[in-house]
DNA sequence: AACACCGTCACGCCGCGTGATGGTAC
DNA sequence: CGTACCATCACGCGGCGTGACGGTGT
C-alpha cells in the first residue's frame, strides 16, 4: 500500500482518482504546457505534490478543470474564469449574457469581412456580369488553384474544413436556393 | 518654394500629396504606432525621409496603405499581405478563397460556442421547462442585470452593440418566428 | 543504463499600445 | 519661448508552444 501513494502509469491512479499533469491533460485533450500555464497564473494549481515536486491533480481538481475548459470553449478569457471560480455562484448569467453580446459582435465583424472579400473578388473583374452559376463557380475554383474538370474540389475542401460551411458559402455568394441545388446535383454526379 | 519642401500642417501637403506619419494615420483611421510597426516589419516603409529623419509618405505609399488596410480588414495576416504586395498580381484569388474557408471555420466555431453557452444557461436551471417565451426572456434579462420592468433593456443593449444581432440572438435561443414577432411587439409597446 | 516522465526557467508568436527620453518645426 | 509634432527603444498584453537543462521513477 505505501507503494501506491504515488500514481504511476499502472492503474493506481484510477483507484485513488489522482492524475499526473500529462494524464489530466490527456483526459481533456489539453497540452502539458497549458496545465503548467494554468498553474502559473493561479487558475488551477494541483492540490497536492509528491515529495519530489510532481504535480498531483485530485478528483476535485478534475471537476474544476472541467469547468475551466467549458468556459474557455465559449470564449471567456482566463482571468474572468478565475474571477468566477473564486466568486460565489450567483453572478454567472450576466457573464454569459455579456459573452453573447460579444459573440454577436464578432459574427457581425465576420459578415462585414465577408462582404468586403466579395467586393474584392468582384473587383478582380473575373466574376462580373450575370454569367451562369456553374461558370462563375468553375472560374472561382480554377482561380483558387483547383484543377480544371475538378469543380467538385472546392466542395470537398469545404467538407473537410467545415461541415456546414458549404451551404453558407454558396448563400453568402448570393446564389439562390435553386442555383445551390443545381450545383449540389452537379457535384454529386461527378463524385 | 524651398520652404514648401517639408509638409507642414498648413496645406502644403495637399499640394504635393505628401503625408507625415500622423497625417496618413489620420486619413486611414489608424494610429501612429501602427504605421511605425508597419515600417518596422517592412510592410510599408515611407519612400522618403526629411533631413532630420521625419517619415514622408508619398501618394504611392498612400495607395499601398489603402491595399494593406483593405486586406487587413478581411483578416489577412500582415506577413501574407507583405508576400502578396511583393509578388506579382496573379495569385490573389487563391488567397481570398483560403481566407473564405478560414472565416467559415471561424463562424462554425462561434456557432459551437453559442450552442455550449445555451446549454450552460439551460443547465443553470432557471430556464428549464416550457415556460412561456416572455417569462423566459424576462428572467434572462433580470439575471443579466437589467432592472425589472425593463425587459426592453436587453433589446436596447443589442441595438447598441450590434444592429443585426437581436433577431439572430432570438433565433439562436431557439425561439420561433411567431415568438420573435410577439416579443418585438411587446418591446415596441414599452419603448 | 535506458527511457519516459517530471520540474523550472526563458524566449517566441501577433498586432500593436504605452511610455520614456530626447530632437525638431513653426 | 512654447508646444505640437517627430525619432528610437524597450516592455507589455493573452494563451500558450518550444526548447534547454536537469532531476525522478521503474
Amino acid at each position: 500500500l505505501p507503494a501506491c501513494r504515488y500514481p504511476g502509469r499502472k492503474g493506481c491512479a484510477s483507484i485513488h482518482r489522482i492524475y499526473t499533469i500529462s494524464k489530466i491533460a490527456e483526459v481533456f485533450g489539453l497540452s502539458r504546457s497549458t496545465l503548467l500555464y494554468y498553474d502559473r497564473i493561479g487558475l488551477l494549481s494541483p492540490s497536492e505534490r509528491t515529495a519530489s515536486g510532481y504535480r498531483l491533480y485530485s478528483e476535485k481538481d478534475r471537476r474544476t478543470l472541467e469547468q475551466i475548459v467549458l468556459y474557455r470553449e465559449i470564449g471567456v478569457p482566463l482571468d474572468k474564469i478565475r474571477d468566477y471560480l473564486n466568486e460565489a455562484h450567483e453572478g454567472v448569467l450576466p457573464m454569459l449574457a455579456n459573452r453573447l453580446l460579444a459573440m454577436n459582435a464578432e459574427i457581425d465583424t465576420l459578415r462585414e469581412q465577408q462582404r468586403l472579400l466579395l467586393e474584392m473578388i468582384e473587383a478582380e473583374g473575373s466574376l462580373k456580369g450575370k454569367k451562369p452559376f456553374l461558370e462563375k463557380m468553375t472560374h472561382l475554383a480554377e482561380k483558387a488553384g483547383i484543377r480544371p474538370g475538378d469543380e467538385a474540389g472546392i466542395h470537398r475542401v469545404f467538407e473537410r474544413v467545415s461541415p456546414e460551411a458549404h451551404r453558407r458559402f454558396l448563400e453568402f455568394l448570393g446564389f439562390s436556393e435553386t442555383e445551390v441545388r443545381e450545383f449540389i446535383r452537379h457535384i454529386k454526379k461527378r463524385v
